[in-house]
DNA sequence: TATTGTTATACTCTATAACTATA
DNA sequence: TATAGTTATAGAGTATAACAATA
């Protein structure tokens, strides 16, 4: 159990993490806003999926993710092909124009973490990467423990 | 110098954090949202400032950081003064019931990752937060260098 | 009836650009 | 002329709720 005080900070950092993001998603090719750019790494990662799946990697509603999928199929990244073991769902997988676009987000954001983390080493990285999922698994989204207080 | 496939990883760790943040933007109180939060963590962490510090803090832009802090003193939690030494300038300083507020949200982010983050040490938590620090000196928010690509 | 996914709507956060006031 | 801050506008991300199709 941490201190009061590491808590606080911990909230002013998370909130600040934001800026970084920002940051990468400054380097992105036009018509592939940062949504995009998620949705497309999480299928390259972890390979085809459905959309409920990707929701959960995403962390985000599944309204947020169809809207995300619609953009990114519509520029023709990613095919949505019929799910022939559930008629409801549908199979996500990438295309050859978004696999090569996976390549170039993936130089991008090498190139610019190698610029500006070029004095951290393996290790840092590794590191950073470990505790962020552990922080993500251990707090989640909560959204089912949710209940946003009235005044 | 990292591989490349941990800077794709720490890029999608990243994007993830905003679950994080998002739990903790449902746990603030009514006609406080997280950017109101923001304002108020920083003032009461570092004492009375100008908006330009502020935004700094903030990292984001200062018409972002003016809007965010309208939205504060509105609600009587800040108070704007002008800064007798530069009358370009105003010196933000937290009221007493920004004070109170401060104090109920420092519980509410404590009891949350008291709850969640139980399994933390104390050094664990300080450790994340100096990691997350350390990122956000290397990366910056970059706007300066930031070009966003064309097609 | 429950679940998978989509769409409509509304809210928050952000940046850019134009503007005011002061240095 | 340059700087501190504000405001108007537009774009991206998100959640809730209502809806369609299938299990």
């Amino acid at each position: 159990m941490a201190e009061r005080s590491q808590y606080e900070e911990l909230a002013r950092q998370i909130s600040a993490v934001g800026a970084v993001k920002r940051s990468l998603s400054r380097i992105l090719p036009a018509e592939c806003p940062s949504g995009s750019a998620a949705v497309l790494s999480l299928i390259g990662r972890h390979g085809e999926m459905r959309m409920g799946r990707l929701a959960e990697l995403l962390a985000v509603d599944m309204s947020v993710t169809s809207r995300h999928v619609a953009h990114v199929v519509e520029r023709g990244w990613l095919e949505r092909s019929p799910d022939p073991e559930d008629r409801r769902s549908r199979i996500l997988r990438l295309t050859p124009a978004g696999r090569d676009l996976l390549d170039d987000l993936g130089r991008r954001t090498t190139d610019m973490f190698a610029h500006y983390l070029g004095d951290w080493s393996d290790e840092d990285v590794g590191q950073l990467n470990a505790m962020l999922a552990r922080l993500r698994e251990s707090v989640g989204d909560c959204r089912a423990h949710a209940t946003r207080t009235p005044v």
